[in-house]
DNA sequence: CCCTTTCTCTTGACATTGTCAAGTAGTACT
DNA sequence: AGTACTACTTGACAATGTCAAGAGAAAGGG
């Protein structure tokens, strides 16, 4: 029943996702083509059809993969102290921003609804679900109240907001121009991720959310 | 010299970008397609390219038309008195959400590198730095500081990504599923609106940029 | 009135793309 | 040995983006 030579099993489909994902990240999502792809996996134009019903297939994939890596991310965060230490709300900014930097091709697809195709690949949407609620509970364990609150809702798509905003603008946005060297954004970024925490912190503070020291 | 039957110019380019536009809006950017375009439009499959490049020119044309309408936009809603009368973070706020709401079409070129084109086309480019000054004018005047220093730039990026976010995280994230009817869509974003114009009141004041009244 | 130019659009052709259909070589299990 | 399945490949097809070459009308000058 099982026969799996596992290794080159995914040994082909790695090849075929890491294609796409370095072709995304170079030329956008946009003109990615399937025969590319697998012209650089070095395999015959069929071949990604064979892990991936289709071209959406690929990118729900790369999608789900995203999902889970921010998940991840997200739990790293919450474990690794960095949100005891610091302001909460910064790291978290920061978390996400640093995701997006590095999973440009991943991030490039996933808040795409035309092309994630969450909608139509259950497992991709479970992932982007998973790392909500990785938010969530970081938000509550931050903020300091219960998860399933209205209010605790609202907070965390809020921050979600301010982050991916952020994210997209410098990614994708109309900014490169407008800003000098990387360094330079760079900087930027930091300065807009400083504010931002700062407000999140006074309106904590506020509704009496968190202990004023932060 | 002139010759210009410039009502039936007018004519199929509108034709040609009504089509364009009303294609992205159902189907996303992604798949539009020139000939489906020409098609709907009642013209032949190269009608299109006399009056843009190629594809991208199209793109570029919706993403140019769209700044210029963001632009208005601002500046509609820094004459027409909501500024004052309401908290003007949440005025900004819900001028750019009915923005991204009433162009989803536009909304969806402009803000991708790989496909707007600003880079390669200075006028689309010239429109997308007006609206962003507009965007800095606005954030000048209710914030009540100069618009050239460093600490305006910030908070306006802040603005603009906190914003942004919130529009393409409804429009095109992956939030529709896990948001119940159209309605409740809209109370939660009312509910973020108010939440993040609330915490920029807050840092505001703090700064001493603002009347205590709002 | 004819000639030329220009503007607006069409027809035709071509390489490339996504994807369906049909193979084929190898491994696994019976 | 035979059967079934996996992991591909080769081949074909309609559709797409775009280049090249027109066609027809209008304008302007002589």
């Amino acid at each position: 029943m099982k026969k799996v030579p596992q290794e080159q099993h995914g040994d082909v489909r790695r090849l075929v996702l890491d294609a796409a994902i370095s072709l995304i990240e170079s030329d956008g999502a946009e003109s990615l083509s399937m025969r590319e792809v697998a012209r650089r996996a070095g395999v015959s134009h069929q071949a990604p059809y064979h892990y991936f019903k289709d071209r959406s297939g690929i990118f729900a994939a790369i999608s789900q993969e995203g999902f889970a890596a921010l998940a991840h991310a997200f739990r790293q965060v919450q474990t690794d102290g960095t949100l005891d230490t610091t302001s909460p709300a910064k790291a978290g900014f920061a978390a996400y921003l640093r995701f997006a930097r590095e999973h440009v091709g991943h991030f490039r697809v996933m808040f795409r609804a035309d092309i994630s195709g969450l909608s139509s690949h259950p497992e991709a949407h479970e992932c982007a679900e998973d790392a909500f609620t990785e938010l969530l509970n970081m938000v509550a364990r931050t903020v300091g109240h219960s998860a399933d609150t209205q209010d605790a809702l609202t907070f965390a798509l809020m921050l979600w907001s301010q982050a991916h905003g952020l994210a997209t603008l410098f990614l994708d946005g109309p900014l490169e121009s407008r800003m000098g060297s990387q360094l330079e954004t760079e900087k930027q970024v930091d300065a807009v991720i400083e504010l931002a925490a700062h407000m999140v912190s006074l309106e904590a503070r506020e509704q009496g959310l968190i202990p004023a020291q932060y």
